[in-house]
RNA sequence: GGAGGGGUUCCCGAGUGGCCAAAGGGGGCAGACUGUAAAUCUGUUGCGUAAACGCUUCGAAGGUUCAAAUCCUUCCCCCUCCA
């Protein structure tokens, strides 16, 4: 079975560039395959794991894996799928970003003896001297052709700036550098970059004289119509500085019923049949399938130790078993307040509201509960006594959880 | 460069001197129901206070007025048509 199958068996691909032959290759040689990334945060979030997990798939295949960040292009902004224009990095800080994405990215792929590689547009892209790259690399594309992409008509009303519209020029050069570099001849990415694959495709051809291939996959949201990665309290973070690895567990242990089995398929490593034995799971026992989606791709993100202790602190919350020490916990000094603490202040203080108003609110309507009790006076007031062994469970609404500490 | 239209609370969008912290919808949050799901229903959704009330907000800065999101001036930005 070749990656390809792989791929298709477990929901990556949309569309492909010369489907047959680029499934003869894949199953007879050993490419180098690259899927690009946009440095706009020096972290991935749980949208960036399509990518991510296709392209591991492919090292896992034997094929040569490149990812490569765009500090080049990350300075003008892809304008597919966008209604406004990007806000433009600066230059330092794409660098910062650059350098810890590669970081996260080594915890799915491998990078020893090459058989991985991380590139950074910046370096061609940077030097470029317009006139050359006008030259060589505008004389092969055809404005009307250009306009005619999906990713412009619907940016034809909304305008587009002439910055914009360059983007798909640039990443048909990455392509092309990659192949002169690396002998790259695929690229993946989500199915909005499609123009931009079959732009550096052809122009690969053109160049080179040479074929060159590409995958899209389905750009994911949720069965409930969220962009995949996104909550209300913004996005799924990899770095567990941003999204701590608990919140990342549980953001995949509340799967929609009906995106358990697609996630499995995408997200894990699980072998198909049992992807598909899971998704098959019904009512309450669809939860089993849930709790392995989270514990699996928590472990790939975060390593198992800490996939465990998520799961366990998961367990005990919601189930009664298993211990707590993942929660996400607020330190505080008893000293500091003499009096006890207003619980008003510590809602904000633990971030679970942002106002004292909004923790008025949540108290009004009881979604409070300070160890499992629910709070109904807004004027509590928590003081030593309340702590459990130097601890206590602040819980707002059913599914957050907050620990509070005595130092 | 010319003519016209527009910038409102997280988003869309109503509001043209006081009754506007600002309709309605979406989204969010909480409650009920449940399976830590979905759907549905209820409440709530600028900040501060126990609250009558106060404070900050309608692109920006000034001004008129007892009173402005609403009127005037200047500036910034966006869109459409013309060049």
């Amino acid at each position: 079975m070749s990656v390809f199958d792989v791929l298709q068996e477990r929901g990556f691909i949309k569309q492909v560039v010369h489907e047959e032959e680029l499934k003869k290759i894949l199953s007879t040689e050993k490419i180098a395959a690259y899927v690009g990334f946009d440095p706009t945060a020096d972290s991935f979030h749980a949208g960036h794991l399509v990518s991510i997990m296709g392209l591991t798939h492919l090292q896992r295949a034997g094929h040569k894996a490149i990812a490569i960040v765009g500090g080049g292009t990350g300075m003008i902004g892809d304008p597919s799928g966008r209604t406004e224009l990007r806000q433009m990095l600066t230059k330092e800080k794409i660098a910062y970003n650059v350098s810890q994405l590669k970081n996260q990215l080594s915890r799915y792929l491998d990078f020893s003896d090459d058989r991985a590689v991380m590139e950074n547009n910046a370096d061609w892209i940077l030097p470029l001297n317009y006139v050359d790259f006008l030259r060589e690399i505008g004389i092969h594309f055809s404005v009307n052709r250009m306009l005619t992409a999906e990713c412009f008509r619907s940016r034809m009303e909304r305008g587009l700036t002439f910055i914009e519209f360059n983007y798909m020029l640039l990443q048909a050069y990455d392509f092309l550098m990659l192949y002169r570099k690396h002998g790259c001849i695929l690229q993946l990415g989500g199915d909005d970059q499609w123009a931009n694959i079959l732009a550096g495709a052809d122009l690969i051809r053109r160049v080179e004289r040479k074929e060159a291939y590409g995958i899209t996959w389905p750009l994911l949201t949720t069965a409930s119509g969220k962009k995949m990665g996104k909550t209300e309290a913004g996005a799924v973070w990899l770095d567990s500085k941003r999204t701590s690895v608990y919140d990342f567990y549980q953001y995949w242990r509340n799967t929609d019923d009906a995106d358990v089995e697609r996630f499995l398929g995408l997200f894990t490593f699980l072998p198909m049949d049992e992807v598909r034995r899971l998704g098959a799971l019904k009512d309450q026992e669809i939860n089993e399938a849930k709790r392995i989606l989270a514990f699996e791709v928590t472990k790939l993100a975060h390593g198992e130790e800490e996939a465990e202790k998520a799961q366990s602190t998961a367990d005990a919350l919601f189930a009664g078993a298993g211990s707590e020490q993942a929660l996400p916990s607020t330190k505080i000094k008893i000293g500091d307040y003499p009096k006890g603490i207003a619980l008003l202040d510590l809602l904000v203080l633990t971030g679970l509201a942002p106002s004292k108003k909004e923790g008025r609110r949540l108290i009004e309507q009881g979604g409070i509960k300070v160890n499992q009790n629910t709070v109904d006076d807004v004027k509590t007031v928590i003081s030593l006594e309340d702590f459990l062994d130097r601890s206590l469970l602040l819980r707002k609404g059913k599914k957050t959880h907050h620990r509070i500490e005595v130092i």
